[in-house]
DNA sequence: CGAATTTGACCCGCGC
DNA sequence: GCGCGGGTCAAATTCG
């Protein structure tokens, strides 16, 4: 008698489990549909802003096209008439299909690599931006552009006790210099998540602060990563290709930071700051200043350390890890085109009304990030959609130097690159 | 014993 | 051309 009394209740337990579930469910497609819905609109608004963009462009195209390649060197029939850089509309293929080349011929043993082999020496150039440059004087535009990817660097400062910070990934160290002027070495690892993965990074104690950590990443992953890897990737590779967006059209030097600053670090307005001096153009995140700020990492007493920042978890699966700093940012593996910690506009917002990301203003930093990673990482379609209409309708903000985009920075966020070394 | 690290040698770009 | 400095290689060594 009491086990059919159990099974009753069990099998009640299970109808309501199941209603509950049918009305997630229906949740879960109201929100499909409204991002679905979100999407269509700024796809059309996209679409309508390039053709008119193109419109423009085709009115004076010799001016255009001679500018680009002055700029460049070659033509480039991929970007046309658009300005939208490539890096922002392309979702990698690009760099994927040279970095996945790259894993198929790239050989770390120079020895074996037989001179004149074209291949073989494809992908050495590419693993040394070095010898790319000078091997390769006359590459067309977008390896050109390619190259400049590989060069562009992402510098992470933090304050860490531990020799290196976790970001997720496997790293191999390689070799150990002293570099001048820093008592500290400066250490080098190359990625061994896969095999001919460019992706290399130094890390180095800065001479000033020694419990600063220095972390300069250079490159783009050629595999898919871990969830605790892909934020930081995400977050450098976006660096980079904001960083390159505008570099490549400013030759000041130091360019505008203002707009990286706001998409890659919303919260802050002097955590990032760029240098687009020789030899590479370097994003410098510094998240050693502004203690009271939420995305400030804390000390961790002991091993690698880690950013506390509550209310965004999701991106990290492994209970024992807290949230590490790039755990702030968005993600998109082999995604060089990724918009990443995206803070939306009004405008944009209002044109995308994300369940979670509302056109209003958020009620804490917290919310703004987890929701503008929650809506970047949905879809890459999205991201790279969304990524060309943020750059178009700051279209407002650029102006065209030698044909290509230069972002306007509208306060005088520039600051000089801190970096120590 | 295989993988990871260490470390001296080497290569290359750049400035003088 | 030479020296310096940054970056990489690879043999030796250490570690798990």
């Amino acid at each position: 008698m009491t086990m059919i009394k159990n099974g009753m209740n069990e099998l009640a337990a299970m109808q309501a489990e199941v209603a509950r579930m049918k009305e997630e469910n229906q949740k879960l497609r109201a929100v499909l549909g409204q991002v679905t819905t979100s999407y269509n609109s700024l796809h059309m608004h996209l679409t309508t802003l390039m053709q008119q963009r193109n419109q423009r462009e085709t009115s004076t195209p010799q001016a255009h096209e001679a500018a680009v390649e002055e700029k460049t060197g070659a033509k480039d029939p991929d970007h046309g008439g658009v300005l939208v850089p490539r890096q922002f509309m392309d979702l990698g293929p690009a760099a994927d299909d040279e970095e996945t080349s790259n894993s198929s011929t790239a050989s770390p043993d120079r020895s074996a690599s037989p001179p004149g082999n074209a291949e073989v020496r494809s992908a050495e150039q590419s693993w040394n931006p070095h010898k790319a440059l000078k091997l390769n004087p006359t590459k067309p535009a977008d390896q050109a552009q390619e190259a400049t990817m590989r060069k562009a660097r992402v510098s992470v400062r933090a304050r860490s006790e531990a020799p290196m910070i976790t970001d997720g990934c496997q790293w191999r160290k390689y070799g150990q210099k002293m570099a001048k002027g820093n008592p500290c070495p400066r250490a080098y690892y190359r990625c061994t998540m896969a095999a001919g993965c460019p992706v290399r990074k130094q890390v180095q104690r800065c001479a000033d602060d020694r419990s600063i950590l220095i972390t300069t990443y250079e490159g783009t992953h050629n595999h898919p990563l871990p969830p605790a890897a892909m934020a930081m990737a995400s977050t450098t590779s976006s660096a980079a290709s904001m960083l390159l967006s505008g570099s490549m059209s400013s030759t000041d030097g130091l360019m505008n930071s203002n707009f990286l600053t706001r998409t890659i670090l919303p919260c802050s307005s002097n955590m990032a700051t760029i240098s687009a001096s020789a030899p590479f153009p370097t994003v410098t995140l510094d998240l050693t200043q502004n203690p009271t700020n939420p995305l400030q990492y804390q000390r961790a007493p002991a091993g690698p350390f880690h950013v506390p920042y509550p209310g965004a978890a999701p991106a990290f699966s492994a209970p024992s890890q807290p949230p590490s700093l790039p755990q702030i940012f968005g993600q998109t593996p082999l995604n060089q085109s990724t918009f990443s910690g995206l803070q939306m506009s009004p405008e944009i917002a209002a044109q995308f009304p994300h369940p979670k990301a509302q056109p209003v203003m958020p009620p804490s930093m917290a919310e703004t990030v987890t929701a503008a990673t929650a809506a970047i990482t949905a879809d890459p379609n999205f991201t790279a959609a969304l990524t060309a209409a943020i750059k178009s309708i700051i279209g407002g903000n650029h102006q065209t130097v030698n044909g290509r985009n230069l972002i306007i920075n509208n306060n005088n966020n520039i600051l000089p690159d801190k970096s120590c070394s």
